[in-house]
DNA sequence: CCGCATCCTCATGGATACTG
DNA sequence: CAGTATCCATGAGGATGCGG
Protein backbone atom coordinates (compact mmCIF):
# COMPACT_ATOMS: atom_id res chain seq x y z
CA UNK A 1 0.00 0.00 0.00
CA UNK A 2 0.99 3.17 -1.04
CA UNK A 3 2.06 5.63 2.36
CA UNK A 4 -0.02 8.11 3.50
CA UNK A 5 2.63 10.10 4.64
CA UNK A 6 0.88 11.20 7.77
CA UNK A 7 2.01 11.16 11.45
CA UNK A 8 -1.00 9.39 12.38
CA UNK A 9 -1.16 6.26 14.32
CA UNK A 10 -4.86 5.25 12.64
CA UNK A 11 -2.74 6.30 8.91
CA UNK A 12 0.24 3.94 9.83
CA UNK A 13 -1.89 1.14 11.29
CA UNK A 14 -4.03 1.63 7.72
CA UNK A 15 -0.30 1.12 5.70
CA UNK A 16 0.24 -2.20 7.37
CA UNK A 17 -3.42 -3.67 7.62
CA UNK A 18 -5.52 -0.84 5.57
CA UNK A 19 -5.04 -3.48 1.97
CA UNK A 20 -8.07 -5.27 0.71
CA UNK A 21 -7.97 -8.96 2.19
CA UNK A 22 -5.36 -8.11 5.02
CA UNK A 23 -7.60 -7.52 7.90
CA UNK A 24 -9.30 -10.75 6.82
CA UNK A 25 -6.61 -12.99 6.79
CA UNK A 26 -5.55 -12.23 10.30
CA UNK A 27 -9.38 -12.93 11.56
CA UNK A 28 -8.39 -16.48 9.72
CA UNK A 29 -5.53 -16.64 11.58
CA UNK A 30 -6.95 -15.04 14.47
CA UNK A 31 -9.48 -18.37 14.68
CA UNK A 32 -6.23 -20.46 14.06
CA UNK A 33 -2.95 -21.16 12.43
CA UNK A 34 -3.64 -21.65 8.78
CA UNK A 35 -2.09 -23.75 6.29
CA UNK A 36 -2.37 -21.66 2.70
CA UNK A 37 -4.92 -23.94 1.49
CA UNK A 38 -6.84 -23.41 4.88
CA UNK A 39 -6.67 -19.91 4.02
CA UNK A 40 -7.86 -20.34 0.32
CA UNK A 41 -11.09 -22.22 1.69
CA UNK A 42 -11.76 -19.66 4.52
CA UNK A 43 -11.46 -16.45 2.49
CA UNK A 44 -13.94 -17.11 -0.09
CA UNK A 45 -13.17 -14.67 -3.37
CA UNK A 46 -9.44 -14.28 -2.68
CA UNK A 47 -6.96 -14.58 -5.55
CA UNK A 48 -4.25 -17.36 -5.09
CA UNK A 49 -1.91 -14.44 -5.87
CA UNK A 50 -3.06 -11.45 -3.51
CA UNK A 51 -3.53 -14.05 -0.81
CA UNK A 52 0.71 -15.05 -1.47
CA UNK A 53 1.41 -11.19 -1.74
CA UNK A 54 -0.53 -10.84 1.46
CA UNK A 55 1.03 -13.22 3.21
CA UNK A 56 4.41 -11.84 2.64
CA UNK A 57 3.50 -8.31 3.12
CA UNK A 58 2.43 -9.26 6.58
CA UNK A 59 4.83 -11.47 7.27
CA UNK A 60 7.51 -8.42 6.72
CA UNK A 61 5.74 -5.93 8.53
CA UNK A 62 5.68 -8.30 11.40
CA UNK A 63 2.08 -9.41 11.67
CA UNK A 64 2.34 -12.82 10.61
CA UNK A 65 4.92 -15.69 10.65
CA UNK A 66 5.66 -18.49 8.28
CA UNK A 67 6.56 -22.04 10.42
CA UNK A 68 7.23 -25.17 9.21
CA UNK A 69 5.33 -27.38 11.32
CA UNK A 70 5.86 -30.83 12.33
CA UNK A 71 7.76 -33.04 10.18
CA UNK A 72 8.31 -32.21 6.45
CA UNK A 73 8.42 -29.33 5.15
CA UNK A 74 4.32 -28.14 5.95
CA UNK A 75 4.54 -24.31 6.14
CA UNK A 76 1.58 -23.35 8.55
CA UNK A 77 0.79 -19.14 8.98
CA UNK A 78 0.27 -17.63 12.51
CA UNK A 79 -0.09 -14.04 13.93
CA UNK A 80 3.25 -12.75 15.55
CA UNK A 81 2.41 -11.29 19.23
CA UNK A 82 1.62 -8.21 17.88
CA UNK A 83 -0.61 -9.14 14.94
CA UNK A 84 -2.71 -10.75 17.34
CA UNK A 85 -3.46 -7.71 19.26
CA UNK A 86 -5.55 -7.17 16.00
CA UNK A 87 -7.97 -9.00 17.75
CA UNK A 88 -9.18 -5.67 19.67
CA UNK A 89 -9.84 -3.71 16.98
CA UNK A 90 -11.73 -6.62 14.65
CA UNK A 91 -13.35 -7.41 17.58
CA UNK A 92 -14.54 -3.55 17.41
CA UNK A 93 -15.29 -3.05 13.81
CA UNK A 94 -17.56 -6.39 14.01
CA UNK A 95 -19.35 -4.84 16.81
CA UNK A 96 -19.80 -1.24 14.80
CA UNK A 97 -21.19 -4.09 11.80
CA UNK A 98 -24.37 -4.72 13.96
CA UNK A 99 -26.40 -2.86 11.63
CA UNK A 100 -25.09 -4.59 8.25
CA UNK A 101 -25.74 -7.52 9.58
CA UNK A 102 -28.89 -7.93 11.09
CA UNK A 103 -30.37 -7.95 7.80
CA UNK A 104 -28.97 -11.78 6.98
CA UNK A 105 -26.90 -13.02 4.96
CA UNK A 106 -28.46 -12.47 1.56
CA UNK A 107 -26.29 -14.58 -0.59
CA UNK A 108 -23.10 -14.61 0.94
CA UNK A 109 -20.98 -17.00 1.97
CA UNK A 110 -20.89 -18.17 5.57
CA UNK A 111 -18.56 -20.66 7.50
CA UNK A 112 -19.14 -21.07 11.33
CA UNK A 113 -16.02 -20.27 12.83
CA UNK A 114 -16.31 -16.94 11.72
CA UNK A 115 -18.56 -16.25 14.75
CA UNK A 116 -15.49 -17.46 16.82
CA UNK A 117 -14.76 -13.98 16.79
CA UNK A 118 -18.29 -12.41 16.65
CA UNK A 119 -19.99 -13.74 19.16
CA UNK A 120 -17.76 -12.68 22.21
CA UNK A 121 -17.23 -9.32 20.53
CA UNK A 122 -20.32 -8.12 20.46
CA UNK A 123 -21.05 -9.70 24.07
CA UNK A 124 -17.66 -8.15 25.41
CA UNK A 125 -18.46 -4.13 25.84
CA UNK A 126 -18.29 -3.01 28.78
CA UNK A 127 -15.85 -0.78 30.12
CA UNK A 128 -14.25 0.76 32.81
CA UNK A 129 -14.15 4.69 34.81
CA UNK A 130 -11.37 6.99 36.21
CA UNK A 131 -10.77 9.84 38.16
CA UNK A 132 -11.34 13.73 36.90
CA UNK A 133 -8.13 16.94 36.31
CA UNK A 134 -7.10 18.87 33.33
CA UNK A 135 -3.72 18.66 31.96
CA UNK A 136 -2.28 21.70 29.41
CA UNK A 137 -0.15 20.03 26.30
CA UNK A 138 2.25 22.32 24.11
CA UNK A 139 3.38 20.00 21.41
CA UNK A 140 4.21 23.08 19.46
CA UNK A 141 1.29 24.45 17.87
CA UNK A 142 -1.86 26.17 19.86
CA UNK A 143 -2.35 24.68 23.43
CA UNK A 144 -4.52 21.71 23.74
CA UNK A 145 -5.70 20.65 27.10
CA UNK A 146 -6.53 16.73 28.08
CA UNK A 147 -9.58 16.18 30.61
CA UNK A 148 -10.11 13.25 32.58
CA UNK A 149 -13.57 12.17 33.43
CA UNK A 150 -15.77 9.47 34.78
CA UNK A 151 -16.41 8.71 31.11
CA UNK A 152 -13.25 8.57 29.43
CA UNK A 153 -10.00 11.03 28.41
CA UNK A 154 -11.24 14.24 25.67
CA UNK A 155 -8.24 16.51 24.15
CA UNK A 156 -8.95 19.72 22.52
CA UNK A 157 -8.08 23.01 22.15
CA UNK A 158 -7.56 24.68 25.49
CA UNK A 159 -10.39 26.46 27.04
CA UNK A 160 -9.38 28.88 29.00
CA UNK A 161 -10.47 26.41 32.29
CA UNK A 162 -7.80 25.96 34.80
CA UNK A 163 -5.46 23.50 34.29
CA UNK A 164 -3.78 21.21 36.86
CA UNK A 165 -0.66 21.39 35.58
CA UNK A 166 0.85 21.72 31.93
CA UNK A 167 3.64 19.43 30.01
CA UNK A 168 5.76 20.63 26.76
CA UNK A 169 7.25 18.23 24.66
CA UNK A 170 7.19 16.95 21.04
CA UNK A 171 4.39 14.64 19.43
CA UNK A 172 7.08 11.87 19.14
CA UNK A 173 7.38 11.74 22.79
CA UNK A 174 3.70 12.72 23.88
CA UNK A 175 2.85 9.50 22.28
CA UNK A 176 4.94 7.25 23.60
CA UNK A 177 4.76 8.57 27.31
CA UNK A 178 0.74 8.04 26.78
CA UNK A 179 1.16 4.31 25.18
CA UNK A 180 3.82 3.38 28.26
CA UNK A 181 6.65 3.13 25.81
CA UNK A 182 8.27 6.07 27.54
CA UNK A 183 8.38 6.63 30.91
CA UNK A 184 8.19 9.36 32.66
CA UNK A 185 10.86 9.27 34.33
CA UNK A 186 13.13 8.55 31.49
CA UNK A 187 11.42 11.74 29.79
CA UNK A 188 12.76 13.96 31.99
CA UNK A 189 16.20 12.94 32.41
CA UNK A 190 16.89 13.10 29.06
CA UNK A 191 15.02 16.55 28.88
CA UNK A 192 12.26 15.41 26.40
CA UNK A 193 9.80 16.74 28.50
CA UNK A 194 9.05 19.79 30.54
CA UNK A 195 6.23 20.13 33.62
CA UNK A 196 4.39 22.74 34.51
CA UNK A 197 2.04 22.99 37.80
CA UNK A 198 0.86 20.23 39.85
CA UNK A 199 3.73 17.87 39.09
CA UNK A 200 1.80 14.91 40.82
CA UNK A 201 -1.32 14.92 38.07
CA UNK A 202 0.93 14.43 35.48
CA UNK A 203 2.39 11.21 37.21
CA UNK A 204 -1.13 10.32 37.08
CA UNK A 205 -1.89 10.08 33.99
CA UNK A 206 1.37 8.88 32.64
CA UNK A 207 3.10 6.90 35.63
CA UNK A 208 -0.12 5.05 36.72
CA UNK B 1 -15.34 -1.20 -3.10
CA UNK B 2 -15.77 -4.75 -4.39
CA UNK B 3 -18.11 -6.86 -2.24
CA UNK B 4 -16.21 -9.84 -0.45
CA UNK B 5 -19.34 -11.70 -0.26
CA UNK B 6 -18.69 -13.09 3.17
CA UNK B 7 -21.52 -12.94 6.00
CA UNK B 8 -19.17 -11.32 8.22
CA UNK B 9 -19.09 -8.46 10.72
CA UNK B 10 -15.72 -7.73 9.63
CA UNK B 11 -16.13 -8.22 5.75
CA UNK B 12 -19.12 -5.87 5.98
CA UNK B 13 -17.66 -3.38 8.09
CA UNK B 14 -14.66 -3.19 5.45
CA UNK B 15 -17.28 -2.66 2.46
CA UNK B 16 -18.06 0.29 4.25
CA UNK B 17 -14.88 1.96 5.65
CA UNK B 18 -12.64 -0.29 4.48
CA UNK B 19 -11.35 1.52 0.85
CA UNK B 20 -8.56 3.87 0.91
CA UNK B 21 -8.79 6.82 2.89
CA UNK B 22 -12.12 6.26 4.34
CA UNK B 23 -10.97 5.83 7.65
CA UNK B 24 -9.17 8.86 7.36
CA UNK B 25 -11.82 10.73 6.50
CA UNK B 26 -14.35 9.59 9.54
CA UNK B 27 -10.75 10.70 12.02
CA UNK B 28 -11.19 13.97 10.21
CA UNK B 29 -14.80 14.24 11.23
CA UNK B 30 -14.22 12.68 14.78
CA UNK B 31 -12.04 15.86 15.56
CA UNK B 32 -15.35 18.04 14.66
CA UNK B 33 -17.82 18.44 11.92
CA UNK B 34 -15.57 19.92 8.76
CA UNK B 35 -15.82 21.79 5.37
CA UNK B 36 -14.48 19.89 2.43
CA UNK B 37 -11.83 22.91 2.31
CA UNK B 38 -11.20 21.53 6.08
CA UNK B 39 -10.83 17.79 4.95
CA UNK B 40 -8.44 18.32 1.94
CA UNK B 41 -5.90 20.38 4.31
CA UNK B 42 -6.27 18.15 7.18
CA UNK B 43 -5.81 14.86 5.04
CA UNK B 44 -2.91 15.73 3.09
CA UNK B 45 -2.26 14.01 0.39
CA UNK B 46 -5.96 12.78 -1.13
CA UNK B 47 -6.57 13.56 -3.98
CA UNK B 48 -10.00 16.41 -4.44
CA UNK B 49 -11.82 13.21 -6.56
CA UNK B 50 -11.25 10.91 -4.17
CA UNK B 51 -12.35 13.11 -1.46
CA UNK B 52 -15.48 13.67 -3.45
CA UNK B 53 -15.90 10.02 -4.07
CA UNK B 54 -15.33 8.93 -0.87
CA UNK B 55 -17.63 11.55 0.68
CA UNK B 56 -20.67 10.49 -1.37
CA UNK B 57 -20.01 6.87 -0.86
CA UNK B 58 -19.85 7.76 2.70
CA UNK B 59 -22.83 8.98 2.74
CA UNK B 60 -24.72 6.83 0.93
CA UNK B 61 -23.72 4.22 3.52
CA UNK B 62 -25.01 6.28 6.42
CA UNK B 63 -21.79 7.19 7.89
CA UNK B 64 -21.49 10.60 6.85
CA UNK B 65 -23.73 13.57 6.46
CA UNK B 66 -24.15 16.99 4.73
CA UNK B 67 -25.42 19.63 6.28
CA UNK B 68 -26.36 22.90 5.24
CA UNK B 69 -24.95 25.41 8.31
CA UNK B 70 -26.11 28.63 9.03
CA UNK B 71 -27.06 31.26 6.56
CA UNK B 72 -26.45 31.06 2.30
CA UNK B 73 -25.49 27.29 1.37
CA UNK B 74 -22.76 26.73 3.68
CA UNK B 75 -21.73 23.13 3.00
CA UNK B 76 -20.30 21.13 6.30
CA UNK B 77 -20.06 17.42 7.07
CA UNK B 78 -20.49 15.22 9.67
CA UNK B 79 -20.82 12.16 11.21
CA UNK B 80 -23.94 9.91 11.82
CA UNK B 81 -24.27 8.38 15.73
CA UNK B 82 -23.59 5.29 13.70
CA UNK B 83 -20.27 6.70 11.96
CA UNK B 84 -19.45 8.56 15.05
CA UNK B 85 -19.23 5.05 16.52
CA UNK B 86 -15.99 4.54 14.41
CA UNK B 87 -14.12 6.10 17.03
CA UNK B 88 -14.12 2.61 19.15
CA UNK B 89 -12.32 0.82 16.03
CA UNK B 90 -10.20 3.93 14.91
CA UNK B 91 -9.05 4.27 19.25
CA UNK B 92 -8.05 0.77 18.88
CA UNK B 93 -6.15 0.59 15.60
CA UNK B 94 -4.20 4.09 16.74
CA UNK B 95 -3.55 1.84 20.06
CA UNK B 96 -2.40 -1.33 17.79
CA UNK B 97 -0.21 1.20 15.74
CA UNK B 98 2.18 2.46 18.82
CA UNK B 99 5.18 0.10 17.64
CA UNK B 100 4.98 1.93 14.22
CA UNK B 101 4.88 5.55 16.04
CA UNK B 102 7.55 5.50 18.22
CA UNK B 103 10.22 5.76 16.08
CA UNK B 104 8.57 9.25 15.16
CA UNK B 105 7.57 11.25 12.44
CA UNK B 106 9.93 10.69 10.26
CA UNK B 107 9.24 13.21 6.64
CA UNK B 108 5.30 12.47 7.39
CA UNK B 109 3.07 15.20 7.87
CA UNK B 110 1.86 15.95 11.22
CA UNK B 111 -1.30 18.45 12.75
CA UNK B 112 -1.34 18.69 16.39
CA UNK B 113 -5.21 18.25 15.73
CA UNK B 114 -5.00 14.32 15.41
CA UNK B 115 -3.56 13.82 19.17
CA UNK B 116 -7.48 15.13 20.11
CA UNK B 117 -8.26 11.37 19.08
CA UNK B 118 -4.61 9.56 19.50
CA UNK B 119 -4.04 10.19 23.30
CA UNK B 120 -7.41 9.41 24.51
CA UNK B 121 -6.90 6.36 22.69
CA UNK B 122 -3.84 5.36 24.47
CA UNK B 123 -4.54 6.24 28.09
CA UNK B 124 -7.74 4.88 27.96
CA UNK B 125 -7.29 0.78 27.65
CA UNK B 126 -8.79 -0.83 31.14
CA UNK B 127 -11.24 -3.13 30.69
CA UNK B 128 -13.97 -5.09 32.98
CA UNK B 129 -14.66 -8.57 33.76
CA UNK B 130 -17.28 -11.34 33.88
CA UNK B 131 -19.07 -14.36 35.74
CA UNK B 132 -18.02 -17.83 34.17
CA UNK B 133 -20.18 -20.75 32.55
CA UNK B 134 -20.13 -22.95 29.49
CA UNK B 135 -22.87 -22.75 26.38
CA UNK B 136 -23.28 -25.23 23.31
CA UNK B 137 -24.24 -23.60 20.35
CA UNK B 138 -26.02 -25.07 17.19
CA UNK B 139 -25.68 -22.88 14.28
CA UNK B 140 -25.89 -25.87 11.39
CA UNK B 141 -22.43 -27.27 11.47
CA UNK B 142 -20.22 -29.09 13.54
CA UNK B 143 -20.94 -28.27 17.78
CA UNK B 144 -19.50 -24.99 19.01
CA UNK B 145 -19.45 -23.52 22.73
CA UNK B 146 -19.38 -20.80 24.21
CA UNK B 147 -17.28 -19.96 27.62
CA UNK B 148 -17.34 -16.76 29.85
CA UNK B 149 -14.00 -16.37 31.85
CA UNK B 150 -12.65 -13.77 34.03
CA UNK B 151 -10.98 -12.55 31.21
CA UNK B 152 -13.92 -12.63 28.54
CA UNK B 153 -15.96 -14.97 26.18
CA UNK B 154 -14.74 -17.66 24.05
CA UNK B 155 -16.28 -19.48 20.96
CA UNK B 156 -14.77 -23.12 19.89
CA UNK B 157 -15.39 -26.56 18.94
CA UNK B 158 -17.04 -28.24 22.01
CA UNK B 159 -14.47 -30.14 23.43
CA UNK B 160 -16.46 -32.60 25.22
CA UNK B 161 -16.93 -30.89 28.55
CA UNK B 162 -20.06 -30.31 30.10
CA UNK B 163 -22.45 -27.74 29.27
CA UNK B 164 -24.67 -25.49 31.65
CA UNK B 165 -26.84 -24.84 28.59
CA UNK B 166 -27.59 -25.36 24.89
CA UNK B 167 -28.89 -23.11 22.20
CA UNK B 168 -29.80 -24.10 18.59
CA UNK B 169 -30.13 -21.08 16.11
CA UNK B 170 -29.28 -19.58 12.87
CA UNK B 171 -26.50 -17.24 12.17
CA UNK B 172 -28.44 -14.34 11.88
CA UNK B 173 -30.16 -14.94 15.09
CA UNK B 174 -27.36 -15.70 17.37
CA UNK B 175 -25.54 -12.29 15.71
CA UNK B 176 -28.80 -10.29 16.36
CA UNK B 177 -29.43 -11.90 20.33
CA UNK B 178 -25.44 -11.63 20.82
CA UNK B 179 -25.85 -7.40 20.08
CA UNK B 180 -29.08 -7.00 21.77
CA UNK B 181 -30.78 -6.18 18.39
CA UNK B 182 -33.10 -9.02 18.76
CA UNK B 183 -34.45 -10.29 22.49
CA UNK B 184 -34.45 -13.75 24.03
CA UNK B 185 -37.67 -13.49 24.78
CA UNK B 186 -38.94 -12.02 21.19
CA UNK B 187 -36.79 -15.28 19.41
CA UNK B 188 -38.33 -17.81 21.81
CA UNK B 189 -41.94 -16.43 20.82
CA UNK B 190 -40.99 -16.16 17.28
CA UNK B 191 -39.66 -19.50 17.07
CA UNK B 192 -36.79 -18.78 15.91
CA UNK B 193 -33.94 -20.36 18.80
CA UNK B 194 -34.18 -23.44 20.83
CA UNK B 195 -33.01 -23.86 23.95
CA UNK B 196 -32.26 -27.02 26.07
CA UNK B 197 -30.35 -27.48 29.74
CA UNK B 198 -29.97 -24.72 32.03
CA UNK B 199 -32.13 -21.54 30.79
CA UNK B 200 -31.11 -19.44 32.99
CA UNK B 201 -27.78 -19.28 31.84
CA UNK B 202 -28.75 -18.75 28.84
CA UNK B 203 -30.75 -15.55 30.23
CA UNK B 204 -27.65 -14.39 31.75
CA UNK B 205 -25.97 -14.57 28.06
CA UNK B 206 -28.60 -12.33 25.98
CA UNK B 207 -30.85 -10.99 27.94
CA UNK B 208 -28.66 -9.47 31.10
C1' DC C 1 -2.76 -32.65 -4.55
C1' DC C 2 -0.26 -28.10 -2.34
C1' DG C 3 1.99 -23.68 -2.69
C1' DC C 4 2.69 -20.54 -5.10
C1' DA C 5 4.30 -17.59 -9.88
C1' DT C 6 2.87 -15.62 -14.38
C1' DC C 7 -0.03 -13.50 -17.57
C1' DC C 8 -3.75 -10.83 -18.99
C1' DT C 9 -7.73 -7.76 -18.60
C1' DC C 10 -10.26 -4.38 -16.45
C1' DA C 11 -11.45 -1.49 -12.48
C1' DT C 12 -9.68 1.81 -9.33
C1' DG C 13 -6.52 5.36 -7.58
C1' DG C 14 -3.60 9.51 -8.20
C1' DA C 15 -2.16 13.92 -10.21
C1' DT C 16 -3.43 17.81 -12.40
C1' DA C 17 -6.27 20.84 -15.07
C1' DC C 18 -10.48 22.85 -15.29
C1' DT C 19 -15.33 24.87 -14.28
C1' DG C 20 -19.67 26.90 -12.03
C1' DC D 1 -14.39 27.59 -2.77
C1' DA D 2 -16.25 23.18 -3.97
C1' DG D 3 -16.06 20.22 -6.50
C1' DT D 4 -15.60 17.63 -12.09
C1' DA D 5 -13.15 15.97 -15.96
C1' DT D 6 -9.30 13.89 -17.89
C1' DC D 7 -5.46 11.07 -18.38
C1' DC D 8 -2.13 7.86 -16.88
C1' DA D 9 -0.26 4.45 -13.44
C1' DT D 10 -1.27 0.93 -10.32
C1' DG D 11 -3.64 -2.86 -8.40
C1' DA D 12 -7.42 -6.38 -8.24
C1' DG D 13 -9.30 -10.65 -10.07
C1' DG D 14 -9.43 -14.68 -12.88
C1' DA D 15 -7.16 -18.29 -15.51
C1' DT D 16 -3.47 -21.00 -15.97
C1' DG D 17 1.25 -23.02 -15.41
C1' DC D 18 4.51 -25.58 -12.84
C1' DG D 19 7.79 -27.62 -9.60
C1' DG D 20 7.73 -30.47 -5.38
Amino acid sequence: MRSYGQYCGLARSLEVVGDRWNLLIVRQLLIAPARYRDLIDGLPGIATNLLADRLRDLEVSGVVERRLTGEGSVVEYALTPWGAELRLPIESLIRWSTPLMVRGPDDDSFRPEWLTLAVPALLDTRFEARPSWTVGLEIGGPPFQLRATRSGFKVGPHDGRDLDATVRTDPAYILALAAGALTLRDARALGLVEIGGDESVVRTVFAP
